[in-house]
DNA sequence: TTCATTGTACGAGAGACGTCGTAGTTTGAC
DNA sequence: GTCAAACTACGACGTCTCTCGTACAATGAA
């Protein structure tokens, strides 16, 4: 194998295109506190995480569905890296889609996770 | 009666204080396309609107479920006014909240009405 | 090949959600 | 007192959601 190519793994997963995320969809997606907090930290960590990355309180079934709820209303992009599924977050389309949203919810989020518990 | 006391009607409903407000629960309340519908014209008229004002695609008992909907996640504030329930977006309080955060919503949702059917 | 890691698929259960229709209450006007 | 208008309550329905457990598939390393 070469070095640094990032060669993708075959299998890869439907994502909506730019022009199909919908508003209800994304804000449908985050209004669960546990994929809300996955945004959050994808947007703090700002590159690709895999999901075994994340310490979350359900199962891995549950997850997977969080995961996929999010990708299939636009929200976050996933590709196979080898046996880890890397979840990014979808700035460019959410930015380019609805200008300053994705930061006043992340902002919204910030502020109520400092007013209770945590920092 | 004197004359423009606008005096409050007996009944009163129950609304979440500022504080008891969730973002989690104002983005669900905001995900369905109806609810977000009432919203954005309450954003756009800027006073208080009657229930019968909106000319809404389902019924009547679906329509009150909404309204209920929006009030209890913190969105708008009901008041009865003689037979007529008044509803008016709790501007003051979501924008104490999360600052910034509706108006991105209301911006999100008219750029996507936009390009989508109707102006 | 064997094995551990990572994540999926499938099915199931409990609960919430969006929708409706019918019947009822409250209010203000006549 | 009567009546129409505005809205609610309640029950029902089909669907979606969140959760789980078990069983399975793909990858990379030993």
């Amino acid at each position: 194998m070469t070095t640094a190519a990032p060669v993708p793994s075959s299998r890869d997963l439907p994502h909506p295109t730019r022009g199909e995320i919908r508003l209800e969809g994304v804000l449908h997606a985050l209004s669960d506190p546990v994929r809300l907090r996955i945004v959050r930290e994808l947007a703090a960590e700002g590159v690709a995480l895999s999901c075994s990355h994340f310490d979350l309180p359900v199962t891995k079934s549950t997850t997977t569905h969080h995961f996929r709820v999010l990708r299939e209303s636009g929200v976050i992009r996933q590709i196979y890296e080898g046996t880890a599924k890397m979840n990014a977050l979808r700035r460019d389309d959410l930015d380019g889609l609805f200008p300053g949203m994705l930061d006043s919810l992340l902002t919204a989020a910030a502020r109520q996770a400092g007013r209770h518990g945590e920092p």
